[in-house]
DNA sequence: ATATTATGGATATTAAATATCCCTATATCT
DNA sequence: AGATATAGGGATATTTAATATCCATAATAT
């Protein structure tokens, strides 16, 4: 079970995103070079944000994405999920129901307990990643990133952003 | 990113032999009819618990498998990890070093910071895991259970059990 | 001896992830 | 008005992982 690296690509998107100053656009060919990315799958990626209102689009020349709300209101789990999807990790097929002791049609008040114990662990990984926003994440790469890269960085993406 | 059904089975058997009478053992068979799984497939999930030393098998009619140790001391993340292996859920292919702004060759000190968060997630919920033991789950099912069909399935097992 | 079992290897089948291509509508610029 | 660059979406390969089956072998109980 691996997640998608679509994901990866995502978040780091949105974290270019989140620096991009007010009302400006950068494209999925520059987020593609930046980060090394094959532009057309990478698009895909970013069409799964917009469609979940994460991120804003626009077309035509000096198009393409911004964040749809502040950095700090942003938060990993949602960006995870618009591109992972919302269904939970672990699949209950409720094998307990094929036991051949149980009566035919026998149905169970409550979901089976070990699902509960997975779904519950599910919920430890959303709730990890619902307290991070791309605020803390900026807050981090700021601190972390050499200062000349950082800025070289940003230049280079104000000198692409419509 | 779905977890193997291969897991739910791995957690459902071992559910099953924790409550196997000391030094009984429990065929691939039994299980997988007691599931209705594939027998056949069930036997790699099980062949991927022996490996992991959480169960031991015996071979020749009346073998089959038992709990390498009391359910109190087996815990959900083992049968998960041996099953669906234990690499992090999350693959950070550093991306970020394909930055153009970069120097080429610029080694970073420290591990990606999306990589990292997305890490601590994912240890959230191996904690998670972590803290639930096979006695933990037999507790809550012989509570859950209808009493009938938990005696009725106990007496199957008994009857196939080794 | 015979039957039953776990184990491991080989292989087939199915589903999902990865990736590319092309067409359309829209916006910008000249 | 016309040329160009963009997101969006559909169709379709390609690759990889999950699911599943089959068979040969060695060990064990009756």
């Amino acid at each position: 079970m691996i997640l998608k690296s679509q994901v990866e690509w995502a978040l780091h998107c949105c974290a270019i995103l989140a620096g991009l100053p007010e009302g400006r656009y950068l494209s999925t060919k520059a987020l593609a070079e930046l980060h090394g990315l094959p532009k057309e799958y990478l698009s895909k990626a970013l069409q799964s944000l917009s469609q979940a209102g994460l991120v804003h689009s626009t077309l035509g020349p000096s198009g393409g994405y911004r964040l749809a709300r502040p950095p700090a209101e942003l938060n990993f789990l949602e960006i995870v999920e618009a591109v992972e999807g919302k269904s939970r990790t672990f699949v209950c097929d409720n094998i307990r129901a094929n036991n051949p002791c149980r009566p035919k049609g026998y149905c169970d008040s409550s979901p089976c307990a070990v699902a509960r114990i997975m779904w519950e662990a599910d919920e430890a990984w959303r709730q990890k990643l619902r307290s991070v926003t791309l605020a803390d994440l900026g807050e981090i790469l700021s601190r972390e990133t050499p200062p000349a890269i950082w800025k070289d960085t940003f230049d280079w993406v104000l000198k692409r952003a419509g």
